[in-house]
DNA sequence: AGCCAGGGTCTGC
DNA sequence: GCAGACCATGGC
């Protein structure tokens, strides 16, 4: 990868495994949206980006070096060798034909409480929706940064809210699942930091410990939000798709980048709807 | 009208 | 441990 300056844009040259719309749009996070021709524009860490792809270079508007260093550069993952990790899950037929289907997915590095909350809504519920709750709640109670676009808010902004103020966002049984995040966030009676050096299940058991949060959704936040990459979350697609694909046990090639090879699954079997 | 959506809780065996 | 009812909301 070469990173050239190119007035106030910053290029990727010679990039591989990083296809914008299947890493920002799988069903990972929720506040990218496609604003052009593969431009995208989205708010992470509480910055504005709008990010293009065109003849194999990635171009990140308006964008300085150092807040590539300091923030672009480990949100998508980019220090990451995803070309050495497809070889390695090429050991099994099955998860290498699904690395090929998906092999522009990069596992994006996420604010833990925005992740955390984001899958906490997630729950039964459909991708549309989720998004228009997060929007409500990025709109309602986050910071403005440029016109029309806001932060994702703090865990101690919604600890001080009350369910009717939550209300407003439609989020239905969720709301209350929100806010005892927020509270054992803000209080710091869960520091989601300190979850990151944890041993994966030490780090789900506290999770759990929140109201509204089971094992998947406490798995995807780890995954997601707290660079935990052997976290493998089973939702109902995964499950079923596991079940078929092998016969209930994930191949032991792909235990070590779990959640990597679970996001190929997953790609997979919505686009196969597992009918092979 | 009824079912489903990247689940979780609570109850009852 | 495991099944089943229930949970809000919206799209189809």
């Amino acid at each position: 990868m070469k990173i050239i300056i190119n007035g106030n844009n910053l290029e990727l040259h010679d990039i591989t495994n990083f296809i914008l719309s299947e890493t920002l749009d799988c069903g990972q996070a929720f506040r990218w949206q496609e604003c052009g021709d593969n431009i995208w524009q989205g708010v992470a860490f509480g910055r504005y980006l709008k990010i293009g792809s065109n003849n194999g270079v990635i171009t990140l508007f308006d964008t300085t070096k150092e807040d590539f260093e300091l923030i672009w550069k480990d949100y998508f993952d980019l220090e990451r060798d995803y070309a050495k990790i497809l070889s390695v899950l090429s050991q099994n037929e099955v998860l290498k034909t699904a690395g090929e289907f998906a092999c522009g997915i990069r596992i994006l590095r996420q604010e833990p409480w925005e992740a955390l909350c984001s899958f906490i809504i997630s729950q039964n519920n459909n991708i549309p929706r989720i998004k228009g709750i997060i929007d409500r709640l990025c709109q309602n109670f986050g910071e403005q940064i440029v016109d029309g676009v806001y932060s994702f808010p703090t865990a101690e902004k919604i600890a001080s809210l009350s369910l009717e103020d939550l209300a407003i966002l439609k989020s239905g049984f969720r709301a209350k699942y929100i806010l005892d995040a927020a509270k054992k966030v803000a209080s710091r009676e869960i520091v989601l930091d300190k979850l990151k050096d944890m041993p994966l299940d030490t780090a789900r058991e506290e999770l759990v410990k929140i109201y509204g949060v089971g094992e998947k959704v406490a798995d995807c936040t780890l995954l997601f939000g707290l660079s935990h990459i052997d976290a493998f979350p089973k939702d109902v697609w995964i499950k079923r798709a596991v079940e078929k694909l092998f016969d209930g046990v994930l191949p032991e090639c792909a235990i070590q980048y779990a959640g990597i090879a679970q996001q190929y699954i997953f790609h997979y079997a919505r686009m196969t709807k597992l009918d092979i």
